[in-house]
RNA sequence: GGCCCCGUAGUUCAACGGAUAGAACUCAAGAUUGCGGAUCUUGAAAUCCAAGUUCGAUUCUUGGCGGGGUCACCA
């Protein structure tokens, strides 16, 4: 990459002029005025040299002169208080424009994770609850990670892990009894746990006969309830473009999270007041808190499953490089306790496992809820979307992921339905708009019998867009190294803004301008590497729309 | 109360210790006899407060103030 042949140069200058230096930082300016590429190291090496950085800066550029190496750097200047400033050439766009274009549906790919098989675990919806716009959230997260890693070289195994057992069933199934509505199931038997003692009793009744699987009948509700669930999952996640390699459930984990706790029974692990065997996180770290991980009657919650969820993990995939977990980050200090007994028990495990927390999806009346306050499930809001989309659900879905992933992951979003569709300028249906754009460009420029040509011609001004283009492969990278998709949305927004600029200034296909082929050329670089990051935010590229 | 996360234009978001803090919505003014007006151009408008580290702080440290999350048998 240009990146690094700039940084050897500089490296080599610093050399020739006798300064020690340890990493060079190269960046982009923030405003394109000022060069393609910059570096600050002569205002970080001032002090130690003895000299002022503009001084230093005036050197190292006449030793980079000197050495004059071809690379595609056409003009280097002193600027602000030592800045060094590097233009790229007219000729480097151009071979830019020739990769891209040769590369197509692949150019942004690189090896960096190459032969690193990475897990990915993402929504994690529970079965007999509603998905929700919290799942919405993490799937569209999870997804665009995942893709994001597989750009970057890794073979990455989506996993979804859902609590087929516990409390939270029991609830739903002693509603269904009672011939409740499936829909309705879960919240009827949670307020009935907290407000009907006698109700709360049934429940965990009906929580041990579903461990045990000894009651037919509660056997053939529960079974017919799940299956509905996971049927309906699916649904979604085709809607969302999304899918697994892994379902993982409570079920399965249960008893070897409870096997692993047991065995470490007084080393890690001790009783409770009420007999529970815990694990006394501030003991380690203050940062820690106490978690029950097997309660009083000796069943497995949340944390004994985690623990036999990871385990089972690297059983069905032992070369995991890397163990994902997306969630909310309402549970951020949970994990660090979980992390912590990970590390305790599988620290090979655990030092491969990450967590990354994510922000809550919101609406502007509140949390997840409508006004009436009932949680609003993701299949309502896509089709709320869609009625302002004309019926048209890629651009819904445009519409939705865009709002999540432009935002860093960490922070809560607060999703106004209207806006997501009707602002212009900032939103997934703006960059569908863009490509289609672009692409009845190039219909155009066919049907007039003019060939995009990558020969640029020597009158041709840079344009804005050039200098944009030739980063994607960059962007990528990075969104990978900090697993934040929403550099690529924002770069996309910035892409899509400098085409539509150049659209409006120019006549891309025109007869009697002799710089059209490579103005299509141009456009059609434009639409390729706005369908690959679109990609990589799940979201789909429209030909016409 | 302890611990964690977050405070940037009126609003929703950017900024890998760098230059004049960048967009979008809104608001004001303009463009188009053109390939898609879901467009483009121009303008107005912001780093919660106070110290510290640094040549340089929205970014790092400490202390306030404000918001959110979480803290034993739910997940």
């Amino acid at each position: 990459m240009i990146q690094e042949k700039i940084k050897n140069l500089i490296e080599k200058s610093l050399k020739n002029l006798e300064i020690e230096t340890e990493n060079i930082a190269l960046e982009h300016p923030s405003d394109l005025k000022m060069g393609d590429y910059s570096t600050n190291i002569a205002l970080a090496l001032a002090k130690k040299s003895k000299t002022n950085p503009k001084e230093l800066a005036e050197k190292i550029v006449s030793e980079i002169s000197r050495l004059n190496l071809e690379i595609g750097v056409q003009k280097i200047e002193v600027a602000g208080a030592g800045f060094i400033n590097f233009y790229l050439s007219p000729q480097f766009f151009a071979e830019s424009l020739k990769e891209i274009i040769e590369e197509g549906d692949k150019f942004g790919k690189n090896n960096s994770l190459e032969g690193k098989r990475i897990m990915v675990e993402h929504t994690d919806a529970n079965p007999f609850k509603k998905f929700h716009i919290g799942h919405l959230k993490s799937n569209t997260t999870g997804e665009a990670i995942s893709r994001i890693l597989e750009w970057n070289g890794a073979e990455v195994k989506r996993a979804c892990y859902q609590g087929d057992v516990g409390m939270h069933i029991a609830k739903a199934v002693w509603a269904l009894q009672s011939g409740t509505s499936f829909e309705e199931a879960y919240a009827v038997g949670a307020k009935a746990f907290d407000e009907d003692e006698k109700a709360k009793k049934e429940i965990k009744e009906i929580n041990k006969k579903i461990y045990e699987k000894s009651d037919e009948k509660i056997n053939e509700i529960y079974n017919s309830g799940r299956r509905e669930s996971l049927e309906s999952f699916d649904s979604v996640y085709k809607r969302l473009d999304s899918h697994f390699d892994y379902h993982f459930f409570e079920s399965e984990v249960e008893q070897t999270g409870k096997e692993v706790v047991k065995k470490n029974i007084g080393k890690i692990f001790e009783r409770g007041d009420m007999g529970a065997i815990i694990f006394k996180g501030e003991n380690f770290d203050k940062h820690l808190h106490t978690r029950v991980f097997v309660n009083s009657e000796d069943q497995s919650t949340y944390e004994a499953k985690e623990l036999g969820l990871n385990k089972k993990k690297f059983e069905v995939e032992p070369d995991l490089a890397q163990s994902i977990i997306v969630t909310g980050n309402e549970i951020r200090d949970y994990f660090k306790v979980l992390l912590k007994v990970l590390f305790l028990v599988f620290p090979d495990i655990a030092s491969k496992t990450r967590h990354i927390p994510h922000g809550i999806l919101k609406l502007p009346t509140g949390k997840m809820s409508s006004r009436t306050g009932s949680i609003i499930s993701a299949e309502n809001l896509i089709d709320e979307v869609k009625e302002k989309t004309k019926g048209n659900e890629i651009v819904a879905i445009a519409a939705i992921k865009y709002m999540i992933l432009r935002k860093a992951i960490g922070g809560d979003i607060i999703f106004d339905i209207e806006k997501s569709v009707s602002i212009e300028g900032d939103s997934g249906p703006y960059l569908q708009y863009s490509y289609a754009r672009a692409r009845s460009v190039l219909e155009k420029a066919v049907a007039e019998n003019i060939y995009p040509d990558i020969k640029r011609p020597n009158d041709l001004e840079i344009i804005e867009i050039e200098k944009i283009l030739y980063k994607f492969p960059e962007i990528v990278l990075r969104a990978a190294e900090e697993f934040e998709p929403h550099y690529i949305a924002n770069y996309l927004i910035e892409l899509a803004r400098a085409f539509n600029g150049f659209y409006g200034n120019n006549k891309i296909v025109d007869k009697n301008d002799p710089s059209s082929p490579y103005k299509i050329a141009l456009t059609e670089a434009f639409s390729l590497v706005m369908k690959n990051g679109l990609y990589l935010l799940g979201i789909k590229a429209p030909e016409r729309m």
